[in-house]
DNA sequence: CCATTAATAGGCG
DNA sequence: CGCCTATTAATGG
């Protein structure tokens, strides 16, 4: 299925070092773990693993969640190829704290926090680098943040159907995400997601086949 | 196939 | 809207 992976073209997939010289990728290359393999299904991460690096999905996708205490995911967020989690390990003591699963067959790339940190004394361009994705990522959560608390499911399922289409570069979005976990990242109930789709349906603002929803407006 | 999980439907607070 | 239950669909072995 796999056919050739070069260290270097997995660290150039990362936003995070996409942009960094050819030299720097280079230095980052040796401190680097590359392509372990999950199925579909399996736990990349999970509290107290004592894994405490970063990751790059270098194939596939996951989705990083917790449990509240009522027992019940809560959906954190969805990582696709490129992105990164788990910079806040690289900075602290404690492993992580939340779960992460393949939702696919995955491949990841991981460095750990000791060989990170004195990369990152070595390279003030990586520092900066990875400052100025933190400040993407904060302004990604507020803004989540302040659709969820503003609007209806109705709004918060239409919100996130336009940021797929954006990212998906076409108005046929495909959902990665089955339904109960779609629910869970927008904060309703699989029930309510259920019903809002009908509702938009009806509404004439989306079709929905199965994993793929047509947004008409 | 059967068993488990996901999705949907309907009722109720 | 969430929670609960029942039914059906989809999935995996």
């Amino acid at each position: 299925m796999d056919k050739k992976h070069t260290p270097i073209a997995c660290i150039s997939k990362a936003a995070l070092f996409a942009d960094l010289s050819k030299a720097m990728k280079e230095k980052i290359v040796p401190i680097t773990t590359h392509q372990q393999y999950f199925p579909k299904g399996s736990l990349i991460r999970q509290p107290l693993d004592g894994k405490d690096g970063m990751l790059v999905i270098d194939r596939g996708s996951a989705k990083v969640y917790n449990l509240n205490e009522d027992g019940k995911e809560t959906i954190l967020g969805i990582l696709n190829q490129g992105d990164i989690e788990g910079q806040q390990n690289l900075f602290k003591q404690e492993s992580n704290e939340n779960f992460i699963q393949a939702l696919q067959d995955t491949w990841i790339c991981s460095m750990n926090r000791r060989d990170f940190q004195n990369l990152l004394k070595a390279t003030p361009e990586l520092a900066v680098t990875m400052l100025n994705d933190f400040g993407k990522k904060l302004v990604t959560i507020e803004r989540d943040m302040a659709i969820r608390k503003s609007l209806d499911a109705k709004g918060r399922l239409m919100a996130r159907l336009h940021d797929l289409a954006k990212d998906q570069g076409t108005n046929y979005v495909t959902l990665l995400l089955k339904k109960k976990d779609l629910a869970s990242y927008l904060g309703i109930t699989p029930e309510t997601l259920s019903r809002q789709f009908k509702i938009l349906e009806k509404e004439k603002k989306i079709e929905v086949h199965g994993k793929r929803v047509k947004i008409l407006e």
